[in-house]
DNA sequence: ATTATCTATAGATCTATAGATAATGC
DNA sequence: ATTATCTATAGATCTATAGATAATGC
């Protein structure tokens, strides 16, 4: 390997104290990003609920894309679904989770939007997240029922369903926690999607 | 009525020529919005798109939120949906009308995912407009099977699936038009609420 | 009078750069 | 040396107010 032995920054560099400050920062970036959405949050709100100033935050991350590259590690981190093919009847227990943190949700709900606009910076970041996810939900969804589903779905085109409910169930929940059963609602599509002919839902 | 008869700015006085120029400002802001969200979007980039000054604009719309407001007034006349309890197999026409717009949905998906945000202007609106498709959406079903659909699944619980997928749908087709098929997806779905044990199709 | 626009500008922010200072780790 | 912070500050924006000017409509 003539090309350079260059292995600073490869990961094990920093300080353990720098590393629990970095993961502090990133935690009140998911809290404010939560308020007010990437475009909305200013790095110095994010400084402040860690007792630093704007410039002090700026030696952890030099920019605010960068703390933003941080957090959607973090989320990745998170759920470690996308690529570890779970079980289908796991899902509903994660939906259940998730109605119990609404801050989490609301953070990626509200990034997730503002992602279809123009030059955003998460937009690829979710591109290729949806385009994990339905691959890794149709694996699940293939384990379970085989090539097609009992309603007669393949697994390919009920993918894309069982992701956008569950997306689409966090905004109506976000809105008005009340008046959604979000986990509820998405066992009833979990139902949907595995009713037979006669079958009963045990 | 003793109470005064103040009838100013009810809605008649403005000049038809200023009414155009309202109209083109709201198409102008569509068109923002969609591209940088609500947060992101300048009054003076609206401005510059009709050929106004930022101070110009003020004269049709004195704040930012005024704009938004006429913005979030010009969808609900877009979709008469909401209230006009249509029939089921329309619904899937709409999807497909959807997937020939691009822009108004952006503009629509980028506002709902900000306004899960704290104190975001169009939170309200999009509450309550939730509230009002379920009910809507309720109806139509119940219209089209009666107290249960053929799945098992009573109206008032089929409903927020059905608003879900569409919500849901729409953000994965904006990421990655090629890689989600909206309108089929939909109309799967759709297969699905009404699939009953052993029915075809038709 | 009202409507449509403009220039000037106040007052807030916001991100990021420059460079100082103190403490830590070899 | 590197790491952790700070002050000072440049340079962009952004919303909104004040007030002038010209055109339109009674």
């Amino acid at each position: 390997m003539p090309y350079g032995d260059d292995m600073s920054g490869t990961s094990g560099t920093r300080s353990v104290r720098g590393e629990e400050r970095r993961a502090e920062i990133v935690l009140a970036a998911l809290e404010v990003i939560a308020e007010r959405g990437y475009r909305g949050a200013s790095m110095a709100a994010v400084a402040e609920r860690v007792g630093l100033t704007q410039q002090g935050l700026l030696h952890y991350f030099p920019t605010k894309d960068a703390l933003l590259v941080a957090v959607l590690r973090e989320r990745d981190r998170w759920d470690a679904v996308p690529d570890s093919p779970l079980r289908l009847d796991l899902l509903g227990s994660l939906v259940e989770y998730n109605a119990m943190r609404p801050g989490i949700v609301q953070t990626f709900s509200a990034l997730l939007g503002e992602s279809v606009t123009e030059g955003h910076p998460a937009r690829e970041f979710f591109t290729e997240r949806y385009e994990r996810v339905r691959g890794s939900m149709t694996e699940v969804l293939r384990a379970e029922y085989g090539d097609r589903l009992p309603s007669g779905l393949t697994p390919e085109r009920a993918a894309p369903l069982l992701v956008a409910v569950m997306d689409g169930l966090q905004y109506q929940w976000l809105l008005d926690p009340g008046a959604v059963d979000m986990p509820g609602a998405f066992r009833d599509f979990l139902a949907l999607l595995g009713e037979d002919a006669g079958d009963d839902a045990g």
